[in-house]
DNA sequence: TTGAAATTCAAACGAGGGTTTGAAAAATGG
DNA sequence: CCATTTTTCAAACCCTCGTTTGAATTTCAA
């Protein structure tokens, strides 16, 4: 059963997850989203109580969705090399550089929150990253089996950042001084070559 | 000579560096700024002709303050094993984790530009960012002397990345899951790694 | 010293933000 | 069908923002 009102609220929500992916929370205003869902203003205080609630909303089903999303082929890297795990890891995590699929503006959203994390952000994070984090970890150990946890979670921090760095300055990297286009096959050429610059710093035994 | 306006002028910079800083363009209010610099608020648009007028002189001074230092080292660094050298890059690159002095409040200031650019810093990328991504370029070319110039560039980048990940969540890295807590001696510990690494990804021969 | 220029100041302006309101409309259940 | 609740709607409210204004004050050279 699909009431009526359950029509807003998705179309709310389907329009607000465009727009924060797009400009970040401060810069997508109550009035951008209502004319692009195409409902009345008040529409967005009296479902989500306001345009936080409806932010936490969008943040949490974009969190649910990439951490689930990694967690579902947690098992089929541990049947492969370490190696090619960690190239299929590196490759979902550039893919949003091409793609403007729900996945990548799910990241993006994410990424916004990296400069300056909102509390509700903060809130999930320590509370619902440990499975993703402990990927990150275990997918290092692999390469450095006898590490501490100290440093394997170091070293999974620095495996995200050698993908998000290219994300977060996606629009820029086609400029000068870089001139870096990117389409898909160079997507790809750049998956290729952080995943050996990755696995080479890791310790890559060839 | 310093003119009396000359110390309004000075004041607005001090303050307006620091909170640019520390909240980013958006979220910093022009009535923020002169209540820090105890000055009247049209001061900014006589001295700097507005807020944006006030973020280019700010953003321009940090660019080239941050480019400049790292030139400067630029010859000593040739000088040195390309391992020391990239070594010293990362470390001068994770030196703000710890500080609150001018030089991390300037690379804070660029860290902000990189989510959402701002016109006038994608102007002066272009302009200016040149001989800092040569620098980094020339580096990883001594680890890849034979790399075209296009696999040199992102290698450039991903070397910045590798640091930036940590600079950006800086906050966030206490905090569970992650847990990892950067005093002096921390930083010094993952300067290195990240060092070691990055010089095995690159194809270090030991 | 004096008069023009430069600088400071308190106050207000207008635009845009999120939220509230109260009535109208639609949906729901008896 | 009716009475009640739920949902929509246009309008306004209130706040913060960057900027402007015009008078008062200070600076500085003649």
């Amino acid at each position: 059963m699909t009431r009526p009102s359950d029509i807003t609220r998705e179309r709310i929500i389907k329009a607000a997850e465009r727009l924060f992916a797009e400009r970040g929370y401060d810069a997508t205003s109550i009035r951008a989203i209502v004319a692009k869902a195409r409902v009345n203003q008040a529409a967005i205080n009296y479902h989500f109580d306001g345009k936080d609630g409806l932010y936490r909303e969008v943040l949490r089903a974009a969190f649910r969705a990439l951490t689930e999303q990694q967690l579902e082929h947690a098992d089929e890297m541990k049947a492969m090399s370490r190696e090619a795990a960690l190239a299929e890891f590196i490759r979902r995590q550039l893919r949003p550089l091409l793609g403007r699929d729900e996945y990548s503006r799910h990241m993006r959203i994410l990424n916004w929150e990296t400069v300056r994390p909102t509390a509700v952000f903060r809130k999930l994070l320590s509370e619902e990253a440990a499975p993703f984090v402990g990927l990150a970890v275990e997918l290092v150990r692999r390469f450095q089996p006898e590490a501490d946890q100290r440093t394997l979670v170091a070293a999974a921090v620095w495996l995200l950042g050698q993908c998000s760095v290219f994300l977060r300055n996606r629009e820029q990297l086609a400029d000068p001084p870089l001139g870096l286009v990117l389409d898909e096959a160079a997507v790809e050429w750049l998956a290729q070559l952080v995943s050996r610059w990755a696995a080479g710093g890791l310790g890559r035994r060839v």
